[in-house]
RNA sequence: GGCCCCGUGGUGUAGCGGACUAACAUGCCACCCUGUCACGGUGGAGAUCAGGGGUUCGAAUCCCCUCGGGGUCGCCA
């Protein structure tokens, strides 16, 4: 070992001693004669100082030093001389007065800056990865993300959780998302996929009498990316047998609450986890995976404008509906800030933004204090009964959309988050988590004319609501919740089907014939029959947790080597072409793609 | 596949039709400096303004296309 101590952890109780360090020149302040270095390893910074008068060997070593130089340095920890203490170094008591130094190795001027927290553009630090996660704020991150799936492991260790490991080469089912494919060389022609999930492994480990089990598993799915979904992310997958919805919800909160206060001490929880229903997410923010920590809630105004000439909301009385939400001391809008929101409205399916922006103070009292294109089809009983729905007062801008539920919920809910950005409504220091219950176990599918599963088809719908399955399908609810925070949605936990017939009565209601069922879902089905326990489980995404953690805006900021947007690895350059050999290997023959047909022979 | 945004020395930005021979900060190089810590000082190098085409007397600036990147809709059981 190159080292006695980090840098990082030296401290008034070594002064006197002779330390060795090693680490990387994170800065070098060069006074001529004297040089102070500042040394960096993975614990943090410590101040190496070079004297000429004293080992002028180290010090010529020191000259040539520039940042990022990878240094081994033996010397004396000494007290500060009074009046030279750093406050803003933890180790800012001390200093290393270096008698020996030794180069273990140089480094080119660094493409962005390592020792400071510059914006620097993202594909940049993507290629160069092994010098963005030297930086102090991806350094944090990585370590974060320790901390949290190390607490999970002891904390699910200590309640009788077993982690299983299971395939990452299983089979491809049809339902959800793409699968990314494998090609098997032993069997030409047939292919292994990448787990979307482990889901029918950790029900079959249930089938198995493990009873409580977890893994932190890789999952792949080939859809498009966005800030919080790579082409490969990582899901606390757990599963518990002889359990019913409340068991799971428990831990579940009871996990994330000591989480925070473990992990992030300095954030807060709401406990106990608020609760609501998908209907009335729906209806209060539009969303199913709302953020709840600042209010703007959305106030139904179908029936206060249904007698209004207006045109739009007229349309809606026919066959949508209108909702509006309060933006508090926003009535002095311009005109061009309101058209900023209208084209976000738009941008999310919304024929246009209804504003009325109101005047005075309390409730108006007259329309000479409401500004909007609308005034003149409005009765001031109508606005009044508008501003009362929404909780608007005097000084207040309300936003309305008229439209089909899907369009208005889907515009307004996303204003919603646009305005809590502009009124800086949402605590950072807050993670509202929240349950949502209540989900129906089926949608209808219009462009592939087919029942889907809302979640995904293993989950369980309420006792009560099975004989619904025959009659009236989409009013069948499931045994599912999903827990969100502050906007995203970190998990669906639901308890599952146990018994086979049921099971193929939703394959079947999916639209699968008895053949494909077989062939698709034959082994857990077969695994169903033989003692299967009631069991049900979670899956929460691991980068999402760890980025609401951090405070970051993507989960590449907490995955050490994540893809970009076309899912590409801009450090190894993945996906890459592969030889011709291995084709052959693999019995692939490669289709002509535009892109080579236009090449020159 | 659609829509929106971005691309100017190594990095981060300014400039948004003429005074641009492209500015500022930082980094880089050289020299000076024994208590700095984002050290300081002096000097220097470094940009075909992403690429291509067009409009114009004149384009970093306006328009079109392409490429690269990001956000988002669709998609993601």
């Amino acid at each position: 070992m190159l080292k006695s101590h980090s840098c990082g952890e030296l401290n008034p109780k070594q002064v006197g001693e002779r330390v060795a360090l090693a680490g990387w020149v994170h800065r070098r302040r060069d006074h001529g004669s004297l040089i102070f270095v500042d040394l960096r390893d993975r614990e943090g910074i410590v101040q190496v100082v070079f004297n000429p008068a004293q080992f002028p060997q180290a010090l010529a070593v020191a000259r040539e030093v520039r940042p990022e130089y990878v240094l081994a340095v033996k010397g004396r920890v000494m007290r500060r001389p009074p009046g030279t203490e750093n406050p803003n170094l933890a180790t800012g008591e001390v200093e290393v007065l270096a008698e020996e130094c030794q180069i273990l190795n140089t480094c080119p001027t660094p493409p962005f800056p390592i020792n400071e927290e510059t914006e620097v553009d993202e594909p940049l630090r993507l290629r160069y990865r092994y010098l963005d996660l030297r930086r102090q704020r991806m350094k944090e991150n990585l370590i974060l993300r320790h901390r949290v799936v190390k607490f999970i492991r002891d904390f699910l260790d200590a309640r009788g959780f077993i982690e299983v490991e299971t395939p990452i080469l299983i089979k491809s089912t049809p339902e959800g998302a793409r699968d990314y494919l494998v090609p098997s060389r032993v069997h030409p022609g047939k292919f292994y996929a990448l787990p979307q999930s482990p889901q029918q492994l950790k029900q079959i480990l249930m089938v198995a009498g493990i009873e409580k089990y977890f893994q932190i598993a890789r999952c792949f799915r080939d859809e498009d990316q966005r800030a919080d979904r790579q082409p490969e992310f990582t899901q606390l997958d757990l599963e518990m047998s002889f359990v019913d919805e409340e068991d799971i919800l428990a831990l579940t909160e009871e996990m994330f609450t000591f989480l925070v206060e473990t992990a992030t001490p300095s954030l807060r929880v709401i406990k106990p986890f608020p609760r609501l229903t998908y209907a009335e997410a729906m209806e209060r923010y539009g969303t199913d995976k709302p953020d709840l920590r600042f209010g703007l809630e959305l106030g139904d105004l179908t029936e206060v404008v249904a007698t209004s000439d207006f045109g739009p909301f007229q349309q809606a009385r026919a066959k949508g509906i209108v909702k509006g939400f309060c933006a508090p001391s926003c009535g002095n809008y311009s005109r061009k800030q309101i058209d900023e929101l209208a084209e976000l409205a738009k941008g999310y399916g919304a024929a246009g933004l209804i504003t009325i922006a109101l005047a005075g103070e309390g409730k108006p009292e007259d329309m000479g204090q409401v500004r909007s294109l609308a005034a003149k089809y409005l009765t001031l009983e109508q606005v009044k009964g508008i501003a009362e729905r929404v909780g608007a007062k005097g000084g207040d801008l309300i936003l309305i959309v008229a439209g089909q539920p899907g369009v208005v919920n889907g515009a307004l809910s996303q204003l919603r988050l646009e305005m809590a950005r502009r009124l800086h409504m949402a605590d950072a220091d807050l993670l509202a988590f929240a349950f949502v219950t209540g989900f129906p176990l089926l949608e209808w599918s219009a462009e592939e004319g087919r029942w889907q599963s809302m979640h995904h088809p293993f989950t369980a719908p309420l006792e009560e609501d099975i004989p619904l399955l025959d009659t009236d399908p989409q009013l069948a609810r499931a045994r599912h919740y999903d827990l969100v925070c502050n906007g995203y949605e970190l998990s669906s936990c639901s308890i599952r089907i146990h018994s086979r017939p049921l099971q193929e009565r939703i394959f079947g209601l999916l639209g699968y014939t008895g053949e494909e069922i077989e062939e698709r879902f034959g082994t857990i089905l077969e695994a169903l029959e033989y003692g299967a326990p009631p069991h049900g489980g979670i899956a929460p995404g691991i980068d999402r947790i760890v980025m609401l953690l951090a405070g970051e805006q993507t989960i590449r900021e907490v995955i050490a080597f994540p893809k970009n947007q076309s899912a590409v690895d801009m450090m190894m350059q993945a996906p890459s072409p592969v030889s011709p050999t291995q084709l052959e290997e693999l019995h692939l023959m490669l289709r002509p793609i535009e892109r080579t047909e236009r090449e020159p022979e």
